[in-house]
RNA sequence: GCGGGGGUUGCCGAGCGGAAAAGGCGCAGGGCUUAAGACCCUGUCCCGUAGGGGUCCGCGGGUUCGAAUCCCGCCCCCCGCACCA
């Protein structure tokens, strides 16, 4: 229906080229939304996050400001590489999805056997749909992630971060697949993708005069102080070198060393039986305890050697009892449990035997209580006292720094398989380059800069607190995928979520490298330096070759347009991008650099099912705008859901929406034009309200709320316009002008279009609607009230009456309204005393005294009811008189002001 | 487990100290129409032959003249916990 509509603004404003902005002297407004990453097509999702951000491109636009809002293209990292392997392998899986869901003709699709056809391809459908769709987009200023000029500008990025200290080598655990030789992620796994890495800590128990190593995993070091014994399962082990030392540990325990950064030899296996018996000297406390035999101990879990604490784990406690050892647990945690707390909780729950189930509770019951409410007793040496939850953090610390113990990994659940089919490890690696994140300096910075900012919504800034807190360092280098090499270390490629973070100042090259002007060759350091960060000088910065009035002319464009006054996005981005966004920004740059706002959005399901880029289903936007057009999709997307709640797409709903906008535009298109007579009270009433939408409209898209907003622009006065023609109201078009500018930050296409039936400019461009308090008209909005109220009374009566033909109204005699004014300014009591001295009857001052509360004093009551006899008859179907003679005396009686009685016949 | 959010009338979803509670969707009835659609109106917790009454906002208590809204306890749901865009 719309889609010639659509069309031609589209043409237009591109054509005027009214969205590309630089530098003047208006007041900025620089918003961005994360470039999409281009392994298929874009879909709703995007469409929400983009959608929200040229809807609030286009609000500050007409606002006044001069906006700018540039999109470019994420192809960094191994996704696209792996589509174009996977492509190329006719993979019959990725085949159907990207034709059923991504919408790509299968002729096409088989073509895409390289990263960089796929780039082109979806690059060109993505620019495709986001112009269909009407954005406000300057598209100057469009690049991709391996354009050469961008890979400049990240490695100056990584040599400056470098120079600060925060980039630096060092090593860490990944899920790694010991077939494919790679880390795996989420979706490389057939099981167990739930599994996260665990920290044991492996705490060496020597042999007595022996040099062979117990390594004891454990996740509670602290229980060091209470162990008995240690525990074998009776079966094979194996003795390993490992890092000079003889350690004996489970088969399974050895093949996992040997992916930990540790220097590992197997010498050989051995059977568990040959120690039972044996002693082994606990560390620390010094004490000889023996090896003894548990079937509960699992060999693929840590070391597969484990100590044993009777008195704090059941598991130890019901195997030394079946074992029948004469073992005195050694009690060294001190909670509201009296004697031996395992002893207590095994009796309680009734556990059997070291293979019952209840036992896993149990372990965890007794954990959860003693860490969060133990203290560690006298007999724990200098941790006597302390918390258990600080004793074990400090023992843990204390152990692996005196090489007593040393840090085992692994998986939290198993098993772990790789799609491939094998079973993945926890590999350790080393020489990585990482970010420092945890830097504690950098993050003091970037929380006090969070606090300046604005956060939408703002509940957000306390998830921001915590995940700035919580944020690690982060491996920044990968060996595959697209992307740009570490200046200094060319065997690795930046990872793609690091070149992603301070790439809106970009958007200032991006312009004039696409005119030709900069030349990848002329980004140089001393430029970016002296452009970004005031550092160096011009003279430098005419090193990169460029004239100065070229260089100056940049760097008064990045004046003005920095720093980023809004950057709206996903919450999937809130604990990796934007946290990235702020650190590297805040390490960077100077204080009137760093970004302003973030606001968060949620996720779009479609029909109550999750979408997946990479399983279906997905919508993608291509096929909405087929299907329903642009500013269908864009009335109906930012209506769907407000903030980080998830929208769910409807079809259903999204088709009654096409409906609706039909409904507007036909509306304004038969009114815009007609002349305005006098204005009426009626037409007053609308102004009045149409006003104070605009009042809801506004305060709503300040705060980027676009849900209300689109609700009451778009419905509520919709609704105010059925009451107004209903009413007979003929003036429609005195509010058509605003109405339409009202709107047009949402659907700017058909606004457009009706907007040129009177003007010649750019609805696009004009001036949003003002709340004007003079246009308010209470006296005029009572009126409408009290005539709804009315119609509604005399319905709710007309039901009740058989053959109904003739409705008597009856509006309150005088005094009453003298009545409640004094009731109103002086109280009940006076305005009682005033009615019984003006001689009203009793029962009179009685009704009143009852009903009074629900008054109310509308100016000339009768007038109204006199003038809208017609409407009033129309709407009931029935005769309406004003002759009181009819009305039986005990209904009169009721009559208040703002309810007249009423006589239905 | 830790952190953040949330449980409202058939559904989605506003409201966050005084309304059976916005708006959208769905459903039902009526009008319009040759008819379907669209459009317009009405209803959509229960009761009611006069504009009324009753019961409601996860569960259980409490504060208050008055609570969906404030306080306490409990139950349930969603999201993140990474090296992946």
């Amino acid at each position: 229906m719309f889609v010639e509509i659509e069309r031609k603004w589209q043409e237009m404003w591109e054509k005027y080229r009214i969205f590309e902005a630089d530098p003047s002297d208006k007041e900025k407004f620089f918003i961005t939304v994360p470039y999409p990453y281009l392994n298929g097509n874009l879909h709703a999702g995007h469409t929400r996050t983009f959608t929200i951000g040229d809807a609030f491109a286009r609000y500050m636009r007409m606002k006044g400001y001069n906006v700018l809002f540039p999109l470019g293209f994420h192809v960094t990292g191994t996704p696209i590489i792996g589509l174009a392997e996977l492509i190329a392998k006719r993979d019959q899986r990725t085949i159907d999805v990207y034709t059923k869901f991504h919408d790509v003709p299968i002729g096409e699709l088989l073509k895409l056997t390289t990263p960089e056809k796929i780039v082109e391809y979806f690059a060109k459908e993505a620019l495709s749909a986001l112009k269909r769709i009407g954005y406000s987009i300057d598209w100057r200023r469009v690049f991709t992630t391996t354009d050469e000029a961008y890979q400049k500008f990240i490695e100056w990025q990584f040599w400056r971060l470098k120079e600060l200290g925060l980039i630096e080598k060092g090593s860490h655990p990944v899920r790694y697949c010991p077939n494919d030789q790679n880390p795996v992620e989420d979706h490389d796994l057939l099981l167990g993708d739930e599994a996260s890495i665990v920290e044991f800590v492996a705490i060496k128990f020597r042999l007595k005069d022996s040099d062979l190593i117990f390594p004891c995993a454990t996740l509670r070091a602290e229980t060091i102080f209470g162990v008995t014994n240690i525990w074998l399962k009776p079966t094979k082990y194996v003795i390993a070198m490992v890092d000079g030392e003889k350690w004996v540990v489970s088969k399974e325990a050895y093949e996992k060393l040997v992916f930990m950064d540790k220097k590992v030899e197997l010498l050989r296996e051995v059977d568990a039986s040959e120690f039972f018996g044996k002693k082994v000297i606990v560390p620390i406390v010094e004490r000889e305890v023996p090896i003894l035999p548990a079937e509960f101990v699992d060999t693929d879990n840590a070391t597969g050697v484990v100590m044993s604490v009777p008195a704090h784990a059941p598991y130890d406690y019901v195997a030394l009892k079946e074992l029948g050892v004469e073992i005195e647990p050694i009690v060294i945690i001190g909670t509201d449990i009296k004697g031996i707390p395992a002893k207590e909780i095994v009796e309680e729950l009734g556990i059997k035997g070291q293979n019952d189930p209840e036992l896993e509770k149990a372990t965890k019951i007794l954990y959860k209580r003693e860490f969060h409410t133990g203290i560690m007793l006298e007999n724990t040496g200098k941790f006597a006292g302390m918390k258990v939850s600080e004793a074990k953090e400090r023992i843990e610390k204390e152990l692996i720094s005196l090489k007593i113990a040393d840090v085992f990994y692994e998986f939290s659940e198993k098993p772990v398989v790789c799609r491939c089919g094998t079973k993945c490890v926890v590999k350790v690696v080393k020489d990585q380059w990482f970010i420092r994140y945890s830097n504690e300096n950098w993050k003091r910075k970037v929380l006090s800069h969070l606090e300046k900012m604005t956060i939408i919504p703002e509940y957000y800034k306390e998830e921001f607190r915590n995940k700035i807190e919580w944020l690690k360092d982060k491996a920044c280098a990968r060996r595959k995928g697209l992307g740009t090499r570490i200046p200094w270390d060319r065997e690795w490629l930046i990872e793609s979520l690091s070149d992603s973070t301070i790439y809106m100042c970009y958007y200032i090259l991006a312009k004039y490298v696409n005119l030709g002007i900069l030349k990848p060759e002329n980004i140089t350091m001393e430029l970016l330096d002296y452009l970004f960060l005031n550092r160096g000088s011009l003279e430098l910065a005419k090193n990169s070759g460029l004239s100065k009035d070229v260089i100056r002319k940049i760097k008064e464009e990045f004046e003005y347009w920095y720093p980023v006054d809004l950057r709206s996005s996903g919450k999937d981005l809130v604990a990796n991008h934007l946290l990235f966004y702020l650190f590297h920004h805040v390490a960077l740059f100077e204080e009137k650099y760093l970004p302003r706002a973030i606001a968060v959005n949620g996720y779009v399901s479609l029909e109550g099912q999750k979408m997946s880029k990479s399983k279906g289903p997905l919508l993608t936007m291509k096929r909405a705008l087929d299907t329903y057009g642009a500013d269908v999709t864009r009335l109906y997307i930012l209506h769907s859901a407000e903030y980080d709640s998830d929208a769910d797409w409807r079809s259903k709903e999204v088709e009654s929406f096409v409906e609706s906008l039909k409904r507007f535009f036909n509306l304004v298109r038969e009114n815009y034009t007609k002349e305005v007579n006098e204005v009426t009270l009626l037409d007053r009433w609308l102004i009045s309200k149409f006003n104070r939408a605009v009042k809801d409209v506004r305060d709503a898209m300040d705060k980027l709320q676009t849900r209300r907003a689109v609700n009451v622009a778009f419905f509520e006065v919709m609704n105010y316009v059925r009451w107004y023609i209903r009413r007979g109201g003929k003036n429609l078009a005195i509010i058509l002008d605003d109405w339409i500018k009202l709107l047009a930050p949402f659907i700017p296409h058909i606004c457009e279009e009706l907007w040129h039936m009177k003007h010649s400019s750019f609805v696009s461009l004009e001036k949003y609607p003002d709340f004007d308090p003079n246009k308010l008209d209470p006296v005029a909005e009572k009126a409408e009230e009290y005539i709804s109220r009315l119609l509604e009374d005399i319905k709710e009566v007309k039901k009740f009456v058989e053959n109904p033909r003739i409705v008597y109204i009856y509006p309150a005699e005088d005094w009453k309204f003298e009545a409640l004014k004094i009731a109103n300014e002086k109280g009940l009591k006076e305005a009682l005393r005033f009615l019984s001295e003006k001689g009203i009857a009793k029962e009179d001052i009685s009704a009143f005294s009852k009903k009074f509360k629900n008054a109310e004093l509308i100016p000339n009551e009768r007038e109204i009811i006199e003038q809208n006899l017609e409407f009033f008859e129309r709407e009931l179907q029935l005769r309406v008189s004003l002759d009181s003679e009819k009305i039986p005396v005990d209904k009169k009686r009721f009559a208040m002001p703002g309810r007249p009685a009423i006589f239905v016949c």
